[in-house]
DNA sequence: GGGCCTCGAGTTCC
DNA sequence: CTCGAGGCCC
């Protein structure tokens, strides 16, 4: 499927990472209308030579995530755009200077508390996968920035009743509905009370690891880089920066003002070696399961000992197949990567 | 009832 | 990133 580049916007993210997008003109891929398509990073426009005005093939990655796979340049009039990277970005705030991350192809903002990224992280902190507040989304929290009713984290869960209703489409129910939730999401797990904090290079499974290992905040903010990097899953980079986030004074006022408002369900340590039959096992996940969602499918797999990846690498035990697997498949194929069908990962789990 | 918003499903790429 | 479903405001 061939379509126009219109614009490349750059878009601010949680981490102050700035990502090219691709604003193309709409056209229907495998069943759904694109008129947006990431463009990863400076080096990935340079690969593609792709300019604002361009002719492009877009393909489905995996069927659902839209990807530039190439430019036409037969069809270049000459009119075409190159893109070139800013040496500032207004949305970035402060004198609005990026830099390049040393050994990485992305840029990010100088300027550590942009509006665009304080947003960003916030709409993460609201999050599925942190505190959960069901109904809250990224258009809520605009508008609650937006009439200063936020600034920090905590400032959510001491919302009043009356400034709610003072805002735009915001009505008794909403309002209720919406403080409902703040309340139902004070009782977090430390994993997910990890998650929310948006410490570089700690998603989902590094929380799940630090809070086995360590069992309470406590810990976990007062360990040596040493101890922190001992734990599996966790190396010299991701152990330095949990250390560095904690050491941070805003950053330990946060987390003070945040234990005021919140309370963390305790984790029983999980001592010495696991006696779960999936333990040291590595599982990577593709593809569609028909009996369970990945996310089940995943408790099951962590609740035996075993550990959850995004990517295929030699040290992936099982690559866990569904229907319409994607490229892990190949890669696992490549690695010589046990694979597992839905039934055989069933029949393991008896 | 139209319009706006969130959720939940799926999964890739860097 | 997209869609359809469903809740809520007006």
């Amino acid at each position: 499927m061939t379509t126009v580049v219109e614009d490349i916007i750059l878009q601010v993210g949680r981490t102050g990472v700035i990502t090219p997008v691709a604003h193309l003109k709409p056209v229907l891929v495998a069943g759904s209308t694109v008129s947006r398509a990431t463009l990863h990073n400076e080096d990935e426009i340079k690969r593609l030579d792709v300019r604002i005005g361009d002719t492009v093939i877009l393909q489905k990655a995996g069927d659902v995530i839209p990807d530039i796979v190439e430019v036409l340049k037969d069809l270049r009039t000459g009119k075409e755009k190159q893109f070139i990277f800013p040496e500032k970005l207004d949305v970035c705030g402060g004198d609005g200077s990026i830099e390049r991350i040393p050994g990485q192809s992305a840029w990010r903002c100088v300027n550590k508390n942009s509006f665009a990224q304080q947003k960003r992280k916030f709409y993460h902190f609201v999050s599925k996968k942190a505190f959960n507040m069901d109904g809250c989304g990224p258009k809520i929290i605009d508008a609650l920035l937006e009439n200063n009713l936020i600034s920090n984290f905590d400032d959510v869960f001491t919302l009043k009743r009356g400034d709610l209703l003072a805002l735009p489409r915001f009505a008794e129910k909403s309002v209720d509905n919406l403080l409902e939730s703040i309340e139902k999401s004070r009782n977090v797990s430390l994993a997910r009370f990890i998650v929310s904090l948006s410490i570089p290079q700690v998603g989902e499974e590094t929380a799940i690891d630090l809070s086995k290992n360590f069992g309470s905040l406590d810990k976990i903010s007062n360990s040596a880089i040493a101890q922190l990097q001992q734990i599996n899953g966790v190396g010299d980079v991701v152990g330095k920066s949990v250390f560095d986030w904690f050491s941070d004074k805003e950053n330990k006022k946060l987390v003070d003002r945040l234990l005021k408002q919140v309370k963390i369900s305790v984790i029983p340590v999980q001592t010495g070696i696991q006696s779960g039959k999936f333990s040291g096992k590595s599982f990577v996940l593709t593809g569609t399961l028909s009996s369970m969602s990945r996310d089940e499918a995943k408790e099951k797999i962590r609740a035996l000992g075993g550990d959850i990846s995004e990517s295929v690498s030699s040290k992936t035990s099982y690559l866990l197949a569904g229907e319409n697997a994607g490229s892990k498949l190949e890669k696992a194929k490549q690695l010589n990567v046990r694979i597992l069908s839905e039934k055989e990962f069933i029949d393991l789990l008896k």
